[in-house]
RNA sequence: GGCUCCAUGGUCAAGAGGUUUAAGACGUCGCCCUCUCAAGGCGGAAUCACGAGUUCGAUUCUCGUUGGGGCUACCA
């Protein structure tokens, strides 16, 4: 078999060597220790507190090392593409803080910065062609024309035989197949898939140090996986090893689920004769599921709650977000951030070595403490301003009010956050902007028919806070616009509801 | 099922064979402060999954069990 001959009938078209590309994407100049990551998604539009949780990581680990972090957009699966995801993705990564020096970031992702692109996989199908080629020349991998029936048959069989499932070994029907065959499955109009042929032994062994776990090992791998699907674009194996060898990635950092593909991976990073980054396998954030009350990893389609445009919604503060994520990412960074709390958290020396190996619980209540903490260390105007704008997209008829009584709303946002005992309870806006109706509303329900201890108790938190806001001559005509707007709000049919010390937020900061 | 990763309180976790009567934070409970409490102060309860082994000594090392996570696609 002439496995140059069988190279040039399956990518006549492909004329580029990898030796080519070696050259047209140098290696990166990089100050010593400067780590080069990337933030690989596929574009399916939904990002939730895991991704950014990962994303930060991959973030923190290039910026605190001097090094890059690139965007790179994984879209070889079409069927899963989501139109206009990817500047959705952009725009609530940066509303993070997450930042990329190079990558898929133009406004309609058309648009591309740097020069080891291009960044959408989509478009790099003859980078991907020229290696598989080579792979094909070398005689390490195989055009297979099995269909999805042959495949289930195999599998059945397989399983009947209670073998491992897959197609590897004898089960491999096209990986020895002779010019003649493949030339009759071609001439018949067939289109194959490329299978790597592994020379794996399951019962051997390889160690590899990953960035985060240490010293790991795991089997070979055995499988001829499929590197270039029917369509001509390539499998995740195989795209994530030509483009973090040609885009020069150092630390590819991703989610524990692609542990168990790492024995792929490495193998064909040797097949191409390429270095491995060092990997560096992030736990994943879990839940514990409303239902069977078990642990499980956040969910896109489970747990709509978590998607990170919920929080966007309710009005945390990205800041307070991003500090909740820093403290599980790097256990020592609240330490850290309370004997610094001024400092920017790009001061912390982040390290992939200080990340947990177990999964992580995601837990509202802290994320709330921290966001506590967080606005205390803003000011009024700064609140006030982010509140504003947050009112402004999901409140435009608050916003209004509060452009109109600016002065008075950072003064109630003021109470009591300075002297001794600063109070810490402002958590996010959408709360933050109800504890204001709570305050204007307790001048119009104390006027109706509520018990009366409740209106004793109210009536004596306006007398303190009176002060405040009597000092304009005449605030009769603002009222009247606040019991008009509580009214609206339905406040006025439920005054019965107020109970004595009801602890204004408990019950209402998520669930 | 097979392979694999993980295992300290309810949660996040420090700890790296003796210095630990196992840090700290969130939550929880109690008390105090007080013109409200949602803030603040003080204090309490609560953890090394289990079983062997190595060792003078194990939360820390090894093996097993159990439990949980992940993978097992022409998805990523």
């Amino acid at each position: 078999m002439d496995h140059k001959e069988l190279a040039e009938l399956l990518f006549p078209e492909i004329t580029k060597t990898p030796e080519d590309y070696e050259r047209s994407y140098p290696k990166r100049d990089l100050a010593p220790g400067a780590a080069v990551t990337r933030l690989a998604p596929s574009p399916t539009g939904f990002i939730h507190l895991g991704n950014l949780y990962g994303a930060m990581a991959d973030e923190r680990i290039a910026h605190s090392s001097g090094g890059f972090c690139y965007l790179r957009i994984e879209d070889t699966d079409e069927k899963r593409e989501v139109e206009g995801a990817i500047p959705v993705l952009i725009d609530t990564l940066a509303y993070f803080g997450i930042n990329f020096d190079e990558g898929a970031i133009g406004e309609d992702g058309s648009d591309e910065r740097g020069i080891y692109g291009p960044y959408r996989q989509s478009r790099r199908r003859d980078i991907y062609k020229a290696c598989v080629k080579y792979l094909v020349a070398q005689g390490k991998a195989y055009p297979c024309f099995m269909s999805e029936e042959e495949i289930a048959a195999v599998r059945s069989e397989q399983e009947a035989a209670k073998e491992n499932p897959g197609i590897y070994g004898k089960y491999a029907r096209y990986r020895d197949a002779d010019m003649d065959e493949i030339k009759k499955h071609l001439d018949a109009g067939e289109t194959p898939v490329i299978r790597f042929r592994s020379e794996g032994d399951p019962s051997r062994y390889f160690k590899i140090e990953d960035g985060i776990r240490g010293k790991i090992s795991m089997p070979e791998n055995v499988q001829d996986t499929v590197i270039l699907k029917q369509v001509g674009l390539p499998t995740y194996h195989f795209a994530h090893v030509v483009d973090d060898h040609f885009m020069r990635t150092t630390h590819v950092v991703r989610g524990e689920e692609w542990l168990s593909s790492l024995p792929i991976h490495v193998q064909l990073f040797d097949a191409m004769g390429w270095e491995y980054p060092i990997f560096c396998h992030n736990t994943v954030l879990m839940k514990v599921d409303d239902e069977t009350g078990q642990k499980r990893k956040l969910s896109k389609r489970k747990d709509p709650e978590l998607g990170l445009s919920y929080y966007k919604q309710l009005g945390y503060f990205p800041e307070a977000v991003r500090e909740y994520l820093m403290t599980i990412l790097n256990s020592d960074y609240e330490e850290w951030r309370a004997a610094n709390p001024a400092s920017d958290y790009s001061e912390f020396a982040f390290a992939a070595s200080k990340m947990s190996n177990s999964g992580t619980m995601f837990d509202l209540n802290k994320l709330n403490d921290i966001s506590k903490d967080v606005l205390a260390r803003k000011t009024a105007a700064e609140i006030f301003d982010f509140c504003l704008g947050w009112a402004e997209e999901y409140k435009p008829d608050k916003a209004a009010d509060m452009k109109a009584n600016k002065e008075l709303y950072i003064k109630i946002f003021d109470i009591d956050r300075s002297g001794d005992k600063p109070r810490k309870d402002l958590i996010y806006a959408e709360q933050i902007m109800r504890f204001i109706s709570y305050f204007f509303d307790a001048e119009f329900v104390r006027e109706s028919d509520m018990p009366k201890e409740c209106a004793e108790d109210l009536k004596s938190i306006l007398e303190k806070y009176r002060g405040l806001y009597s000092a304009s001559d005449d605030n009769s005509e603002w009222f009247g616009k606040i019991k008009a707007l509580a009214a609206e709000l339905g406040y006025a049919e439920k005054p019965g509801d107020y109970k004595r010390n009801p602890g204004m937020f408990k019950g209402h900061v998520g669930h």
